[in-house]
DNA sequence: ACGCTTTCTGAAAGCGTTTTCAGATGAACC
DNA sequence: GGTTCATCTGAAAACGCTTTCAGAAAGCGT
């Protein structure tokens, strides 16, 4: 009798299917069972109507969104696709949405866009949320999963990353071993915790093989080639003495290239150079860039199975560290 | 007097300034003038109570969901970050929030996660939803833009896209400027059509040269260094003349690289190479590729506005062709 | 002073679900 | 056959907003 242009709601299913409104929320959500010829007669006239229940009133009437949020700075490269995809999958595959937040030009996020109030919870990609308001989330004991960063001091949240001190030793490592010894390293931006972590490992393979660390072989950067590049042209023009370069990531080791090729320094014959993440065109610079592999869609995935862990009430790891994979190619000399 | 753990809600706000819930609504939402000390009043009270309005109550009472929906099919490698930085960006611009759907592996959605339900109007990226869909979102009337596809027949969906025929008659032009004459055409997927107007365009170009066209100089492929690479090893195995390749795009360039470099062709010198999109590392490999930028973050950005026109009940264009850009690299053998 | 606008305000009715609560029904037991 | 239990069911009360509607207050012209 009506003709209501708007789409069906749960009262209608019921009045076609000849139940209450109860009943069609229960074989709905399958809370508590009904009686199977019941259970069929609403289903069909579900099926009949295309009946699709609004998320806003279950959300309302339940509290659960349903949805999960992204929060990330910057779509980095070619880092970020892998990083989506394997969140995006892993997400859907469970049946959550995703809401997704950048928090643009490196500002972190003033007003909140994203919290609470829209989502059950939150994938935070490195220092994209202020410290307050991660403390804040935490406080009322938001469920969260930090990406490629550690939590403030005293909060325990899980933290999804990969190994890059690992990665980092193995690169060294086996630059000392094709023989080189004087190895610069670039680092990353002030406070980056992958940086650091690359750093430790550069620290440790040097200590390993009785080599001491040298101040001046060392650089600040951003992971970045254009700072790559000055770095290593002041590092030639001090007249500093270096066989190979352990660029920090791959983008910076672009910059190396250049800065190499200026001044006539051969790849790998005189300097041998890695990078770290294996992204798309390490393999098709010239030379092809031996470099860490690191499971960045695996760390998608698994950042999305802890978040949901977390959301069940399950016992979840507060660090998971992907595995790294060395990489050889060309730019280092052998392979 | 309560202490409800949960957070406020309207209602609280309306008791600690003094005023009805209506009121609060009218100075959240700015529908209806409020005397101004009374405005004050409720906003000192949102401010001190920390009051965040519940999306989930918004969207049911006022039937609107401020959030649109992105879907795609895959997330292609250098190309799907732009694209999602400007879609992100001017969409948090203006208020909305984004919810992010893809249909792996390029099979199209068949529940329906995202649609007239979840979000206000959708931005559908190629063949990402099924015809089918987006005729039933057609009917009832709900906003779309298209990226890089033609909505079906009869339908007057807006579609943003980029010049491909131009582009792809820039790079043909450019490669008959400079003396080639027999260039191989490598296609994309079936039905693709950013390929139908790169063929488009490459045709064009050769009959504005008198040069006809050459059923042997063209082959299918995906778009993909593989295909790319087997395609090329088929072409030199059977003695096809040519002095230049047009890859396609720029993922193909590199598998025409390798199948040329196999065969002992130089580039440029024998053969000139020319992509399509310059990705990121369009100029690091070597030569460095020539090829054509597209304007994908503004493809993005474009989208949207064109989308919150049409929520906004504004007259859109149907159709938006965003310039593309010729970048002279050393792969074509001049520059 | 008197009506007539104009401007602002609150009560209350939704919006479409979930969930609680009390019953109804029938089975099972002694 | 009467209790007691376990199942299933519907009425109705939330959930937290927006929006309609009618009315109060204030301004204005005469």
């Amino acid at each position: 009798m009506n003709h209501k242009s708007t789409s069906p709601t749960i009262s209608d299913v019921a009045a076609h299917a000849g139940v209450s409104i109860a009943t069609v929320s229960r074989v709905l959500n399958g809370t508590v069972p009904v009686q199977a010829e019941k259970a069929e007669r609403v289903r069909e006239a579900m099926a009949e109507l295309r009946f699709i229940p609004r998320p806003a009133a279950r959300t309302l009437a339940s509290r659960k969104t349903n949805t999960i949020g992204l929060v990330f700075s910057e779509i980095r490269g070619a880092f970020f696709p892998h990083l989506l995809k394997g969140i995006e999958a892993q997400l859907h595959e469970a049946g959550y949405e995703l809401l997704v937040y950048s928090t643009h030009s490196d500002r972190p996020i003033k007003r909140k866009p994203i919290g609470e109030h829209n989502t059950d919870g939150l994938l935070v990609f490195t220092t994209s949320l202020e410290k307050e308001e991660i403390a804040r989330l935490y406080k009322i004991n938001f469920p969260m999963v930090l990406m490629h960063e550690t939590p403030p001091a005293g909060m325990d949240i899980p933290v999804i990353t990969v190994e890059n001190k690992d990665g980092a030793a193995m690169l060294v490592n086996h630059l000392i071993e094709h023989g080189r010894r004087r190895i610069v390293f670039l680092r990353g931006p002030e406070g980056h915790e992958d940086s650091q972590w690359r750093e430790r490992g550069y620290r440790e393979a040097l200590a390993a093989h009785n080599i001491s660390f040298d101040e001046t072989l060392v650089s600040s950067g951003k992971f970045d080639q254009e700072t790559a590049y000055h770095s290593m042209q002041k590092i030639i023009q001090d007249g500093v003495d270096f066989d190979a370069v352990f660029a920090g990531d791959d983008d910076a080791s672009i910059g190396v290239y250049r800065a190499l090729k200026e001044a006539r320094r051969l790849i790998p014959d005189d300097v041998a150079v890695v990078g770290f993440d294996d992204v798309e065109f390490a393999r098709y610079i010239s030379p092809p860039l031996t470099t860490i592999r690191a499971p960045i869609e695996e760390v998608g995935r698994e950042a999305v199975r802890q978040l949901l862990a977390l959301l069940n009430g399950e016992q979840v790891q507060s660090l998971v560290l992907k595995r790294t994979e060395l990489v050889i190619r060309q730019s280092c000399g052998c392979g």
